[in-house]
DNA sequence: TTAAAAGCAAGAGCACTGCTCTCATTCTTG
DNA sequence: CAAGAATGAGAGCAGTGCTCTTGCTTTTAA
């Protein structure tokens, strides 16, 4: 299946590869509003009628670079996970360090940041390709979770009744190392990492957050501390896992 | 001031308000990327040249509509928390009779809801006209801590080394009747809100959380609690305030 | 009251967009 | 080698934001 047939099969991945590269090139430069394909055609040398050989439309174009962000943030997430690892860092550091590369990724690609995780562009429902690589980030620190809570377990207060049959849904489908009661604050706290670094990309705390590093390493030390991760500054609350 | 000197200016004030009605009604239907200038004229009746006699560009078109939108999430906020104060419920109540009626309100407006905390969409630093209505829902979750903060204390841990300057100056200019280290959970409380709210929206919880009403009041109850509001499922660690 | 000034609507037009055709060319395959 | 598929180029359609000029109406000042 990897084998490339014939100068024609490698011609066309040549040329997908290089209509992506110069969009991205306009995506980092102008934000996603502006990309043209006419204007990657017209770097590219092209008609533009041709570019609909290798994409569709806008949106198709637009959808993968949008599963090329999720994967370079992911392989960003994975890795900082993989050295923290390697460096036989506590889990709290494993936190901090993911949620931390993360960050640091977004404000290097703004606007890749945006096209993943700002206003939807295309319609309202993501395409089906992009649902894998968007879960990349959290699973690594699902992964972080899971190994801290086979090691040194997990404070983390009581289920509350009415959220226990989700919680148990959550734990069975995504993280099945995981006890119910971690499931839900950790997907909360998986959302609301990027809720800080949207506020700073997106400009809201403009005048508002001036040391931005420091804060954002307490609020996601902070985070870190209502996952149940140990260590977070403060003791436990009812330590579940560790069996 | 307020007086209407004239027809034409009686004229240009309700031309302005049919064009802002249009162009949201247009918004709410299918999106920022969608809305065109020469479409809300055409609705209208008049030429598309006319309405540049009333918004320089399609920019500043949009820029009212992201002013207008913080102002209706704003009031949103302000009303759930007068209700919610008339009602002698207690500062946890309040918090989440807050940040359930902006959640609600973005549910009811999604589109308007990406206008304003999705991506930026003209360029990339907000208009200066738009900070002031941007900051409403923030004041509205200071002022739920900062009454909390007088009647009962809050239970908050010790403010670390290297954020206290940052602290002192968030609470000194954004919320002076704060202790410095409420502040800056409290700003990350406001984000990490936006966060959920996102993720929701934009549909990144999509097979993920699926009792998304009780997830979301379990995830701000316990936002509650690291904004230092009492009575938030467990014990205070120091209490500060309440002098 | 009348003349000048200012505000306004309309139309034409420019440069651009996404996208769809047709037509000629090139490579692949039976 | 010939049939057929893949590719590229160009013209063209309908739409966009925005500008400019041309008349017209309202306001303001003499």
């Amino acid at each position: 299946m990897s084998t490339v047939r014939g100068a024609r099969e490698r011609a066309r991945i040549e040329v997908t590869a290089a209509i992506k590269d110069e969009a991205k090139k306009q995506l980092a430069a102008e934000g996603a509003a502006k990309l043209s394909l006419r204007a990657v055609a017209r770097e590219l040398g092209m008609a533009s009628s041709a570019i609909y050989r290798y994409f569709p439309s806008r949106d198709e174009l637009l959808t993968a670079l949008i599963v090329d962000a999720y994967d370079s943030v992911g392989e960003i997430a994975e890795a900082a996970h993989r050295t923290a690892c390697a460096d036989a860092a506590t889990h709290l550091a494993r936190w901090v360090a993911v949620t931390c590369a993360v960050r640091d990724w977004a404000l290097a690609h703004p606007h890749e940041y945006a096209l993943i995780y700002g206003s939807p562009v295309p319609g309202y429902t993501a395409p089906q390709a992009t649902i894998g690589p968007a879960s990349r980030v959290g699973f690594v620190l699902i992964a972080v979770v899971t190994d801290a809570c086979r090691t040194d377990g997990l404070a983390l207060p009581p289920l509350a009744d009415d959220l226990r049959a989700e919680a148990e849904r959550m734990s069975a489908d995504l993280a099945p190392g995981l006890p119910p009661e971690a499931a839900a604050p950790l997907i909360a706290a998986w959302s609301q990492l990027f809720g800080l670094i949207s506020f700073e990309i997106f400009g809201q705390f403009h005048r508002v957050v001036e040391a931005k590093e420091v804060f954002f390493r307490e609020a996601v030390t902070e985070l870190a501390r209502t996952v149940g991760l140990l260590g977070a500054r403060n003791g436990a609350r009812a330590t579940a896992g560790k069996g």
